[in-house]
DNA sequence: TTGAAAGCGCTAACAG
DNA sequence: CTGTTAGCGCTTTCAA
């Protein structure tokens, strides 16, 4: 059998200390005053026996978890994470490097629909939630009536008591469509996963009228599409398109991942991009450049996006306002015709 | 502030039971015969007081955690996560699954080059470790000195004390490069990430050649493309091979997204698939199905795969051997042409 | 500058 | 069938 894990006693008894000694030296307290001597003992002991301390005592005693939990959107439950859309890959990839840098753990989550998550957040004694994406309403619900933190990323559910990071999606969709305007398109499509009122899809929605309307361009119902956000939807849009009496000539999607569905659709229907359709995407993730043309996209830093996540829920003492919106900057690639 | 969570002793006193009771209530235990009526008492105060177990103290006592270890390949530490290809995504999620369904949940982590994963095992003693891909030598060799179960997922370590879970990745390969020499075809490239001696690169490289030894087809180096496993260098190689002198006529990929890349670095050089050059892919993701054409490939069960991680970790009394081995099967799709 | 001891919430002998 | 009680490994008063 293993043999027993090395403990703080274990510890105490090499070193020749008590047990609170041994943990005052351990979590290097401020408080305490304890002699060099002690300490090197102390360190020398640890070192020699390997000791590592055991975080779900810590956690029993300090009622902390040092646990971050995060929810992921997935196609079904036991199906997929829904990593097909590459954003959220490196969502979660910030936040695990951010959270462990800061001696935080991340747990991860998919959706059941007949299991809250805050038991799970609960039995665990999460010391953090991020929840990703839009979740059906009742979800939300549930997670109020805790006292764990809880950072929603690209959802807008103002009335909730929720920390909550988002760029400015209204006035990026809004950026993006005018960039279309300005190179003389006025056609313009609008591609894009489902709406609903709570998602950031919605707002981008918003976004893009306000410039038409701005422009004095008529929001013609036969240019918006509204799916799922995959490749596959989006080569669907391409092909549709393609068929479309009158044809747009230029098409703002809210995620790289269904620009690149289109443009494969395009092109299937033997359009090329951009010399017969412009296009303009979303998100700035590696399917952006991976694209053929290059894709000219509205970049978010993903990697902020997570940090900033963690740091609310890990050091959220004194934060003022709730909801922390993130810049945006339009990158201009190949996808994109002057008109 | 927020009131102080319930615990077993306030079941007790609700339920008018020790909390030795509740324990045995809560637990189901078999071997402890509760009368109904208490049961149902305990049951109902639970219920009442909305009580959820901590698992910290649960952990602590049994030193068990209930908590599975996932190590992600990154790109780059503090990068991404290798979700780029969506087999890790997939393989994620169904080892997410799986595990939540038997009580468990998933703590994901990168890797650290300086911090050993092995602290956070330890500190959070983890129940099991699942490491997909491959990794530093040194990151095993630490691996070794912990009595946490491990199952290697993709990784060839045959003389390390850890389960593993694999396909046959060398009679896989040699399955794929058959189907192309069947199909006519004698120049055949061979296209993957990096080979290392301990990766299932290495193992379908072997199959490619053992295929093209037993129909007596020379290996040509020239035809031996090796570099990241990414849209991106896949693109490079299609572009290369375009323009090679003595180009082949079909091309083995060891993973659907580099397949998918020289593709289009083929049609940027105006060659098509399957008409000029024929190619068969590794995995069955998604991405297969989303290329133009349709990708043959080798299908891998990555469901199962994560599923059969999972079980040997948390069900492990009784395992014989120690590397499971799953089955593949070729999809024929569009992407092969008859010479 | 250090240590004794209580207790975090739970499980598991063992006793009744 | 149910309760008493001793820890699991740690932090933290409080006392020395």
């Amino acid at each position: 059998m293993a043999t027993r894990r090395i403990n703080m006693k274990d510890i105490a008894r090499e070193a020749n200390v008590s047990v609170a000694t041994v943990s005052y030296v351990i979590n290097k307290r401020k408080d305490q005053t304890i002699a060099k001597s002690t300490i090197k003992r102390v360190e020398d002991a640890v070192k020699k026996l390997g000791y590592v301390p055991n975080l779900a005592a810590k956690a029993l005693v300090e009622n902390k978890s040092y646990l971050i939990g995060v929810v992921i959107p997935q196609t079904e439950p036991g199906k997929q994470f829904m990593f097909s859309n590459p954003f959220y890959g490196e969502l979660l990839s910030s936040i695990e490097f951010v959270a462990r840098d800061k001696g935080y753990h991340v747990l991860i989550s998919g959706t059941d629909v007949d299991q809250s998550y805050l038991e799970i957040a609960n039995k665990r004694g999460l010391d953090g939630i991020i929840i990703v994406g839009i979740h059906p309403d009742n979800y939300y619900e549930d997670l109020k009536n805790t006292s764990i933190p809880v950072v929603l990323i690209d959802s807008y559910c103002d009335n909730l008591p929720f920390f909550s990071i988002s760029i400015e999606d209204r006035k990026s969709a809004k950026i993006a469509t005018q960039y279309l305007i300005n190179k003389g398109h006025r056609k313009i499509a609008f591609a894009s996963g489902v709406i609903t009122g709570n998602g950031v899809t919605y707002e981008r929605f918003l976004g893009y009228k306000d410039a038409l309307e701005e422009a004095n361009i008529e929001v013609n119902d036969d240019y918006i599409y509204s799916g799922t956000v995959s490749q596959e939807y989006g080569a669907d849009i391409g092909l549709k398109i393609a068929n479309q009496k009158d044809r747009p000539t230029a098409i703002f999607s809210t995620a790289d991942i269904i620009a690149f569905g289109i443009i494969n659709g395009l092109k299937k229907a033997k359009l090329s991009v951009p010399n017969d359709i412009s296009i303009v995407g979303f998100d700035d993730t590696w399917i952006a450049r991976d694209c053929d043309p290059q894709l000219t996209t509205i970049k978010q830093d993903v990697f902020k996006k997570g940090q900033k996540a963690v740091e609310l829920l890990i050091d959220n003492e004194n934060i003022t306002n709730k909801n922390t919106v993130l810049d945006i900057e339009l990158i201009e690639r190949e996808s994109v015709a002057q008109l």
